[in-house]
DNA sequence: CATTCAATGTATGAGCCTCTCACATCACTC
DNA sequence: GAGTGATGTGAGAGGCTCATACATTGAATG
């Protein structure tokens, strides 16, 4: 346990696993996720490049172990956000809105937790993710029209997440100048897409899906 | 491949570079990006480990190559994509499931192109993202109501490109499932959440782009 | 033709990384 | 206070990127 307190004067590190983890965030905030490598990590924790593996099977499972990290802070953030808006309507909107910011914010890991594959091989990955749609399905509910089932409230925050996460792509590719310049804007155009999707799934009738949503 | 014909019996290989792209999108479509090495298409390519870096500065260089045709492909699908519709709207909004379509059946090619900080280090990129924007900022003026300036009609495009970028990156992830098998669904929802953005941004008295959210 | 040269491929190697295996050290229990 | 499992170390195999010096060749030139 880090409750030990001991940073590293003995033999034993007290809690490489969180040391290496928050290693890990730092590396990736300066180089990149492709920059990192479990040795870099290994030296700013003071231990031979062969401890690391003691606690994690490979140069994947650190960088998972760190998107999970990431990924408990953003949903703390999340739900701050959502817990200052009243209509369900805003609830939605406004966590879009949110995601963009703490992706100019917390850059570092959003490269992590979107790097590519590291989510399809660890299912802790699509867990938290599942958690968080957990977080929002009420108000999916209560926005849609009487009837629907939970297939289209699930259908809308995919949509939700999906604008959401392409914003955040192009953002931190650059597209829009310097992310953390032009980020409050870009959270204000999520945030107006989104209501604009929100409005879009609640039209009583709304257009036949053309072909039915996947399970 | 080779222009001149002589695949590689001679010293000279005859078209190394298009060899090389063409072989890094084999072994990108493979392994992934993270799995793929210079040595690896150097070694498909039946040539030294060191020939590549004749043609390429670094790892990075010969996958922006990649990327770069990769995305002329998708240019030339996106295309054919767009004639077959009338309407501005419906123009705009094809395009989004066609993206998420092709992206599941070039899943490779999308690999590369969304690798994090590639388009960030090579403008060529940026460029060829630019080029499509020009493709279908036409429509977008068509359909915005009449007094809003090109800010606004930029502003639709990349609500509509960031909605199909998320869209893909979840599908890629397998937050769907298969994505091979789920590629149609999602590109139909796709599709709905495009028409609603863009009937979302034609609303005459839409809330200005930096808006408040007073409603 | 013979020669030269610029482009292209090769050989070698330094330096870094991942991950393995045998061994050292320590915290805990009985 | 001896045994034991967890945790860290040392050494190293094998792979990769990239630099540098050298080999080969098609084409231009005289």
């Amino acid at each position: 346990m880090a409750a030990t307190g001991r940073g590293r004067d003995t033999y034993h590190h007290g809690d490489l696993a969180a040391a290496l983890v928050q290693a890990t965030l730092e590396i990736v905030n300066e180089v990149g996720v492709r920059g990192f490598s479990v040795a870099e990590a290994a030296r700013r924790t003071r231990v031979s490049p062969a401890a690391p593996y003691r606690h994690f099977a490979d140069r994947d499972a650190l960088l998972a172990a760190a998107a999970l990290e990431v990924s408990r802070r953003l949903r703390a953030i999340h739900e701050e956000a959502i817990a200052t808006v009243d209509t369900p309507q805003e609830r939605l909107a406004t966590v879009a809105g949110s995601y963009v910011r703490a992706a100019a914010r917390y850059r570092s890991g959003f490269d992590i937790l979107n790097a590519p594959g590291l989510r399809a091989a660890h299912p802790e990955l699509r867990e938290a993710t599942r958690e968080f749609v957990d977080l929002l399905l009420p108000s999916a509910f209560e926005v849609l029209p009487p009837g629907r089932g939970a297939e289209t409230a699930v259908a809308l925050l995919d949509a939700l997440y999906a604008l959401a996460r392409g914003y955040v792509a192009l953002l931190l590719d650059g597209r829009f100048g310097d992310p953390g310049e032009v980020a409050e804007a870009i959270a204000q155009r999520a945030l107006r897409g989104a209501r604009a999707l929100v409005a879009g799934y609640c039209i009583p009738d709304g257009p036949p899906p053309g072909g039915h949503p996947g399970r």
